[in-house]
DNA sequence: AGATTAAAAGACATTTTTATCCTTTATATG
DNA sequence: CATATAAAGGATAAAAATGTCTTTTAATCT
């Protein structure tokens, strides 16, 4: 569905959302640690992330990473288009090109309207809403 | 989405439905050629999709591959089954082991109705379902 | 300034996916 | 039976995704 640096970068990025300030940054291993996350490949990761305006990073003494009050307003679907590129879960199904409802390949239908609602919802759901959730007890981070 | 192994596998055994019979077979170049598969790689698909007798074949001369009205039944989710394996589609979106609508993970419920729906639809739909559709002028393989 | 800390960056290794090529086996036909 | 045909199978190659390691840069603190 999407790839493992997605999954990877949104639990790092919830991970910083839950647990980390501007005054609290936290460093790559100890994301990598609670997360199960691959240290190494996690910095390359969040070096992404943070290239993006995604996340936050401080170098140094005291540095780390964190997340802004800009950084939480980040759509779900911008990590995974950063990580996965703009196609992995826009693109038609069979990758063809002149797909569309007007002319839909046998598969569209079939997959249309739930593909483009979870498009959707990726797309007008922030990363703090996600935590706006995990702190009222509706989803859980398991950590 | 799906790998691109699983479109392949969808693309050709569409193409062997509505074109191919049990005394009609088609060559696996004689695929390749029209729906723009690399010929060595798409044999390698299909002799997977023939293992899982998703489609039918004959070696030697007269031979090649069709649908038999069983292949024709097959749900459009075996094909992926057989490609992706299991997980690909119905997995956590973030590979958590304990995730299910009693202990969402956050990413759960903004994606959870739409999947299920699209595996369900996925489950639902044969082979032949989709070519009624192709035959209705409903959907197109543009070949 | 010098030492230490931690991310950024680059190089490299492994695994999986995608792709190609060559040999073998099964089938049909002269 | 000999030959040609076409899929099955095996070996190999290239590309992409995943994962690791080392060096460099930026920041902090004596």
């Amino acid at each position: 569905m999407i790839s493992n640096s997605s999954k990877y970068a949104v639990k790092a990025v919830l991970y910083l959302a839950v647990n980390s300030s501007e005054d609290h940054k936290i460093l790559a291993k100890d994301i990598s640690t609670p997360t199960n996350i691959p240290k190494a490949y996690l910095s390359k990761v969040l070096q992404e992330l943070s290239r993006h305006n995604i996340v936050s990073s401080v170098r140094g003494p005291g540095g780390g990473f964190y997340l802004s009050k800009e950084n939480i307003k980040t759509p779900l679907m911008k990590i995974i288009q950063v990580m996965d590129g703009d196609n992995r879960l826009t693109s038609c199904m069979l990758s063809l090109q002149e797909c569309d409802a007007e002319h839909p390949c046998p598969m569209h239908d079939l997959v249309g309207n739930t593909k483009v609602n979870f498009v959707k919802n990726l797309e007008e759901n922030t990363v703090g809403d996600l935590v706006k959730d995990i702190k009222a007890g509706k989803s859980f981070l398991p950590l």
